[in-house]
DNA sequence: GCGGAACTACGAACGTTTTCGTTGACAATA
DNA sequence: TATTGTCAACGAAAACGTTCGTAGTTCCGC
């Protein structure tokens, strides 16, 4: 039985990902002219990041065209999940409820957004 | 105008503060017990990285004793909102609603705990 | 006072992540 | 065919986090 677990990705990876995750598969100029804004770096440094992403499992490879095309293996939820399933770990002993009290009382929620959560609520409490 | 930010604590950071958290300040010796079950290593390690973390300024230190008594400088609920805060930027391009509802579709809440949440929500948008 | 226990301090080693320069392959073009 | 531009591959270096051994200090009991 293989253990086939994605590693967790880091701060850099991650700002590889939600590129990928944005424009779709992405050859590494795409990637690097995306990236330029928030996070200037050579050419080479993405490409090195991205070949060793492919390694860790993390994006897959087409090398089909002569610039490969580099594409996110889990899908953007998939990964959501497994960071805050790690931070409540780490950081919440586990406690999903103090995750999500701390999260709504830093005034980062907006009344929009404290109602789309009251919905989700609703539909987790009486939709089952 | 200082900008004064405590760094965002690694994993190993955290588990020491996580003992300091729990038991209050303590000294090495202390940490270093509380420790042993889920992180062994060696005294002289712990040490070396409590100090490191008193010079980031993630704990304060009281050398009146000869063991130096060492105490987090931010309370629990503060350094999860700042990791919190940041797993929202950096993975969910700051939408908290989809934050919530991946802890909540994930690690499926228990009903005490979601009508625990939407007390929260109730104290949000109606107390204030 | 002496020896041992409990500390802190320090520095070296190691692994991982991030960065970049250089090289060689390939393709398009003049 | 020679030149230029784009690309992957590679290696090395820098930065960071973690680990541990060693040395030196202080304290206590004998």
């Amino acid at each position: 039985m293989p253990k086939r677990e994605t590693p967790r990705p880091t701060d850099t990876e991650l700002q590889i990902l939600r590129v990928l995750w944005r424009r779709g598969p992405s050859t590494v100029r795409e990637v690097h002219e995306a990236l330029a804004a928030t996070h200037p770096t050579v050419y080479t440094t993405v490409l090195k990041l991205m070949q060793i992403m492919a390694e860790k499992g993390l994006v897959s490879r087409n090398e089909e065209q002569r610039a490969h095309v580099y594409e996110a293996r889990l899908a953007r939820e998939e990964t959501q999940a497994q960071l805050l399933g790690d931070l409540l770990d780490r950081a919440f002993e586990g406690s999903a409820t103090s995750l999500v009290m701390q999260v709504l009382s830093s005034k980062r929620a907006s009344a929009e957004e404290l109602e789309q959560i009251r919905a989700v609520l609703d539909e987790l409490e009486g939709g089952e």
